[in-house]
DNA sequence: GTGAAAGCGCTAACAC
DNA sequence: GTGTTAGCGCTTTCAC
């Protein structure tokens, strides 16, 4: 019977079809899936664990495109994808105990994650996209030093000197304000902190002292954050002639914030992304591109196969400065208060 | 050890805390999820099944938004949300036999989808969502009919009586073409079917011929699908004064090849969509909104609670009227080749 | 508060 | 091609 099931091959096409049609007429509701699991040991599904609440994903483009690819990738391996319920706020660990998965994609969650803890304690593979860095564990995610700084080196080529910077997110609690050197250092979210990291390197290289720099940072990953940062800068140092953001998000609220203004984008202000989303290009932002689908598609990729234990894997995505129109040569005070 | 690990109450803190170290000092990784199941009859977890590939669920602002409803619902009880794979082309129904969940979300699939079968012979709740309409199953959704008929009478009232409809997918197989009145009659998507019924009856009263009203059918649900199902029926007769979509996107497509053609909208072409996705309502789009969101939160929860059997519950979502830009009364012949 | 045992429904292995 | 059986890891129950 269970190879009436599960292996038509096994017999003759009648005998299966005799045996399948007696087990309906017996009201027998095919193989129970979870004791199918217990003894295979194999569930057939992914899990992902998400930083934010679930619903979250669904509204922001950037996980959206990673969502795609995943699913391109477990599509492709005829598995399923569970997303677990795993709100920032709630502690609540259980969800990643009951999920019966083959492995996890973790995406993107700071390294104090109990989630985090929770998945890692689990004997099933697991596959890290963005952060947290670890050792021993498969990685996919931007070389996102190098594509900041190719963002920073175009700017300072520019002639910005004076800058402000918005940022996501620093460490699970929240903090929507000012980030002191000492907090960007401590920074849980390793995504976060070496882009920070590289920004303080190249403009400290060309002569801007970092600590003077100010850093806001916003706990919410929204345009409305995006624009109070930007509102925050500016009340802060209304000289500053960049605003460097860290996530497409971000900048297009700052630009909404310099449009309220009645600043002009880029002559009287430089805004710049991360990321590359649709909306960012199609208004086009100056921004650094990295491949989301593409970054989702090879987390599941790397998942499903099998791999050496004990030799973790890492994949590396290209990333490209995008030059949009939001980004040109500062003008000099005069000049701003003046006009052209 | 059971109870330590689920029953923290039935014994001391410290008695709890040693057993659980030694545990892990042993290397036990904790309960396994799928065993535990197993005994307890619980998966944690909702199935969804799309007509579509996972993947497209990520592309359509539609689906997206009843997602986002959906995962809503979820957390709130816990629960975790597994996407099954099935893509309408692979006939493979395993990924349903295999999905350890406590019940499926089904959404908007046609009748005769060989996974819904697969998911109505499993002995867990299932809810419905927007079509397949069938007795003893709980649903949510619209009421379709009197959603678009009130479309309809606000074209009758602008005075629209030659029109043509773009529609999405009528059955399984591919059409990318004319859609039979008889194809419409025998149409597998209940949803698409009753849009146009409803069309045509509210048309036919207004004294208009339904049979000789083109209705043109695209199976992919692309803004590129709706741009050539306007030119098939802009060619098929260039005096439409409008075209209605039982789609945003295709609406949208239907914009574009406008545009292209040098139609103005609404002097020369009215165009109106169905959804009210934001894209649509920023383009100023004429269309009918639902609430998409909460149509996925809704039935997530319909699912999660728990239901008298035999009593199917409904839950009919308010639609409204949007009148955009793109919808006006239509112009003579003459005045549409001479100019106002 | 502890320990032992039954059994959830299945699949794989092996004997017939 | 068929029938029997052990055991996946857990929770629940019951006896202590």
């Amino acid at each position: 019977m269970s190879n009436a099931y599960n292996r038509p091959d096994q017999l003759s096409p009648e005998l299966r079809k005799r045996v399948l049609d007696t087990a309906r007429r017996l009201g027998y509701p095919g193989p129970d899936p979870v004791a199918r699991s217990l003894r295979t040991r194999k569930a057939g599904a992914v899990g992902l664990l998400l930083t934010e609440n679930l619903s979250y994903a669904f509204r922001d483009p950037g996980a959206i495109s990673f969502l795609e690819g995943l699913s391109l990738a477990c599509e492709d391996a005829g598995h399923g994808l569970l997303l677990i319920p795993a709100s920032p706020e709630r502690e609540d660990v259980a969800s990643v105990h009951r999920a019966g998965v083959d492995g996890f994609v973790v995406y993107s969650v700071p390294e104090d994650d109990p989630h985090l803890a929770a998945v890692l304690e689990r004997p099933v593979p697991v596959v890290v996209c963005d952060q947290p860095r670890l050792d021993n564990l498969d990685w996919v995610g931007p070389d996102d030093a190098r594509a900041i700084k190719s963002m920073a080196d175009h700017l300072i080529k520019l002639g910005h000197r004076r800058i402000g910077v918005s940022c996501m997110r620093l460490a699970r609690g929240r903090n929507d304000g000012l980030a002191s050197v000492q907090r960007q250092a401590n920074a849980s979210f390793h995504v976060q902190k070496s882009r920070l990291t590289a920004l303080a390197e190249s403009f400290s290289e060309a002569g801007v002292d970092w600590t003077k720099v100010p850093v806001v940072e916003r706990f919410d990953h929204t345009a409305a954050s995006g624009a109070s940062a930007a509102r925050q800068l500016l009340d802060l140092d209304p000289d500053i002639t960049a605003i460097v953001c860290t996530s497409d998000i971000l900048a297009l609220g700052a630009l909404n914030e310099a449009r309220s203004r009645g600043l002009r984008v880029p002559e009287d202000l430089t805004v710049t992304g991360f990321d590359g989303i649709a909306d960012a290009e199609r208004a086009g932002l100056t921004t650094v591109r990295q491949p989301v689908l593409e970054k989702g598609r090879a987390a599941g990729r790397l998942l499903l196969e099998t791999s050496e234990p004990g030799r973790p894997r890492e994949v590396v995505l290209e990333t490209q400065l995008i030059t949009g129109t939001t980004a040109a040569p500062p003008r000099s005070r005069e000049e701003r208060w003046f006009g052209p």
